[in-house]
DNA sequence: TCGCCAAATTACGTATACATTAATAAATAA
DNA sequence: TTATTTATTAATGTATACGTAATTTGGCGA
């Protein structure tokens, strides 16, 4: 039975093969923000690796990585804790994300890109108010977060990147949720073209305040669904 | 030899056993900030694990927490690489820390602190005036550093407490290795009162104003010296 | 000599064995 | 019965074994 390591795992794709520590490390996030595991609940080693279909090396490297990027905490006998988003800890992602986009508005403004380093998120604005015709809001909030991805990519910022990758997950999960919770998104879009083209002409200083505000107000009608609807537990 | 579980391994002290990875974790980035592993150095988990006097299996666990933390990238048949810090990567890194810790000034100003919350703060300013007269270059960074942990930890959030943490040692290592290339800091020791005492009086915006002033031009110097001096390969 | 292919080596990824130690249960004494 | 100590159990931390794949070496042909 060790080595069971079935070759022809995937039928179709030519996917090279990522180690089983890595591939923990996507499942186990996918089912924390899907909320396949219960934030909040705990889990031996041994549990997750039987679940996954590994030995616990894997497992315990991936519970690290997990660690550090702050989705679980690993309690020696008492297993791996799935960590709650609270609305204080949105809070917190939100103000770090928010300080971060904005750096990276600025940033983005004072480059000169050419043109085309614009279609990404051009096409996000655009998947946006399409998206708002037809009503279809998981749409939406897909092109939502690539606009903010797209953003945070024109800072060419590395260690942004890098952190807005680390949370964006997290809130994402809590977006989701809340959805259908919020008003309709009508005034995000004229944000982020006035975002947009303030970085395209220069003016750092607009994108900044512009994009802040909007983040801001974003950030406390999260936080404040969360806190209505008690989602802290998801 | 294997098992060779030295129990009585430091003669007075009682501290806690930490587990090997994360005395490995120690111990390599001491090693990498004080530049005994040298940046673009490669090295093969084996070989290291003979360093540290440990199997693989918990060095391997150190170098995939010292990936997230960005200090080393592991690539898989040439070992781990010991990454540099180059003027780029310090631009990066103050640019994140710049946000962040306005940020937390603007917060830890809107949080109506009692007064003894101040006094870390205080001390790490009187004690980077008392190193200034003294003209005790290195005791003032000590202090200039507790100035701005305290700052960040005054500001509550976690997340960029974390993040801080995360990236401050590496700040150090190219600090203390400019410190005598750089001139006096007397005005430092101005603005870090200024952002303190608008803290305390609760004018959030002149704290980021002040501090963001602050950070960058200090975070300019530093940067200019890097590539003066070509520490990039330090 | 320079490529190119095969064999050998090496390093990694992963499973597993085992020692350690925390947590739990059991047993004893008050 | 309750508290305390001891024994048991279970989970972790670490070492090691080993298969696999990448790299290097060596030989062969052009």
């Amino acid at each position: 039975m060790q080595n069971a390591n079935i070759k022809a795992a995937n039928e179709f794709s030519v996917q090279k093969k990522k180690p089983n520590t890595f591939h923990a490390v996507d499942i186990l996030k996918d089912m924390i923000l899907s909320n396949k595991l219960q934030a909040g609940s705990n889990h031996l080693e041994a549990e997750l690796a039987s679940l996954l279909g590994m030995s616990r090396t894997p497992v315990r490297e991936a519970t690290l990585i997990l660690e550090a990027q702050g989705l679980v905490s690993v309690i020696p006998r008492h297993g791996v804790k799935i960590l709650a988003i609270s609305p204080k800890d949105m809070t917190e992602i939100y103000q770090v994300l928010t300080e971060l986009e904005c750096l990276s508005a600025e940033l983005a403004a004072t480059k000169n890109h050419p043109d085309e380093e614009f279609s990404g998120a051009e096409n996000a604005i655009k998947d946006m108010e399409a998206a708002l015709l037809d009503e279809d809001l998981e749409a939406w909030a897909i092109a939502d977060d690539r606009f903010h991805s797209e953003l945070v990519r024109l800072g060419e910022n590395q260690r942004v990147i890098n952190i807005f990758d680390m949370y964006t997950d997290q809130v994402k999960r809590a977006r989701m949720l809340t959805l259908r919770l919020r008003p309709i998104p009508t005034k995000s879009n004229e944000d982020h073209r006035k975002v947009l083209q303030a970085i395209k002409s220069g003016q750092s200083d607009v994108a900044v305040k512009v994009h802040k505000e909007h983040r801001v107000q974003a950030g406390r009608m999260l936080v404040e669904l969360l806190e209505k609807f008690g989602l802290n537990n998801l």
